[in-house]
DNA sequence: TCAATCCGTATGTCCGGACAATCGGACTGC
DNA sequence: GCAGTCCGATTGTCCGGACATACGGATTGA
């Protein structure tokens, strides 16, 4: 069993780092079973000629990530569901490719607009100062799934249409230099009005799930305010939720 | 400025999450403002009298709770946002009655029922083996706002339908020492079937917002699975996301 | 037979130190 | 004026050790 663990000291990754990904992968592969012990750590230090903060800031962050479960006089064992999808701010984009789903993007709209009242205050900038405005429509298998429409503040990044059509807005933004580090958001759900049946495809008064999304960098600067609805024949936000304690 | 931080050595509180609570405490007073650099951590720690991994500790969790942000070369500083409400596993009924609402629920169904084949999945149990489930209508204002359908395995806990008007279901797990640790969750939307707009006085047709869970405790057992429905107008979900790096 | 106590074990907390990596500004050279 | 370089500041990583605390089983006692 004791699989064979090892870390490579002339390697630039930390070496918790190395555990932790080591660890990780057993779980996935399947070498630690759910619900067996991890082994003291004291000797896994030990075995690896690390010391006992190196390995627990490895076996610690596997915590955070919901694999391990460490109980005070008993030891650390590999949790026993099936958890692997903690939520994340991703976009929209990167889900669907990562489900294979081969999503197309149809750029409807990239211009620049006066902010509205309710546009300035969530990007934190004058009302009618010129933001981006962006609306887009996410299509799976031909069909149109979801129709987002987001507000950029000036001057962060220049949109391209193009660009924007074979990757996702949250990409962009890390590419040149974005930190994204928080957002909130709400999912509601409503019925379509005319325009947005007509958009996606639905009938008048079909009920739509509804998503709105103001995403902060590091600084706590608004980069991103938006308003996205979904059919939801074909979507629906599915993720997993760690207990904090 | 320079905030009178202090630890109490002889509490049984770890010194680190003193530490923290006090920073938290500032930042949500204002004594930190938003950008402020925090100040070294080998001065802070020689200032209150601790080591430097025990002050890192603490600056360590506040970090994961999104309220600050560390940078090498640079420092620590508050985050600009007005980060509050992380995401996590809670009841309704925690949500509503922080959010003083003050839920009331009625009880509708209380019973022993022989699983079907997609509650068996879910909780891990054999198909048409014996599990409880609870049907309960949550009212604000007197008016229905979510009807919610649990579904618990048998002998977990004996569930009185006195209690479960009073407090959440959560908070009754918790109490006979189940330890949540993490749930699957989908959140969608669907049009509101005769029976679902009846119990919850919508019309036929109209949209509702509808979520599903499966929770497990930190041994990876199932112990709930539920299919919940909300009024739009009345609920939404809401929560903020944090980038995990 | 059952309950209370003891004890080994493993994690939780904390210390003090060392060196590396990175950021940003100051300085220097072209 | 501008680009490249140097350097101080600060966090990132890692070590080896110490004691505290809580869990669970074995032992002990009623």
């Amino acid at each position: 069993m004791s699989l064979d663990l090892s870390v490579d000291r002339s390697s630039p990754v930390p070496l918790y780092f190395q555990l932790a990904q080591q660890l990780e992968a057993a779980i996935e592969h399947g070498a630690l079973t759910p619900g067996s012990l991890l082994g003291n750590e004291i000797e896994l230090a030990a075995r690896l000629g690390l010391s006992r903060p190196t390995v627990r800031q490895a076996i610690q962050s596997l915590v955070d990530k919901g694999l391990l479960v460490r109980r005070r006089g008993v030891g650390t064992q590999v949790v026993h569901s099936k958890v692997r999808r903690p939520l994340e701010l991703s976009s929209l984009f990167d889900d669907l490719e990562a489900a294979g789903q081969r999503p197309a993007t149809k750029v409807l709209v990239n211009t620049v607009v006066p902010a509205t009242a309710e546009i300035a205050a969530a990007l934190s900038v004058a009302e009618d100062s010129d933001v981006h405005r962006v609306e887009r429509l996410r299509l799976t298998h031909g069909e149109p799934m979801a129709y987002m429409c987001n507000y950029l503040p000036p001057g962060l990044l220049d949109l391209d249409t193009g660009q924007l059509e074979v990757t996702g807005l949250y990409r962009l933004m890390r590419a040149v230099g974005i930190t994204l580090h928080s957002a909130r958001q709400s999912i509601g759900a409503r019925a379509a009005t005319a325009g947005e049946a007509d958009r996606l495809g639905e009938d008048e008064g079909a009920p739509l799930l509804t998503m709105e999304r103001t995403t902060f960098d590091d600084t706590g600067r608004a980069v991103e305010f938006g308003t996205h609805t979904y059919r939801p024949s074909r979507y629906s936000f599915e993720f997993q939720l760690l207990v904090r304690s």
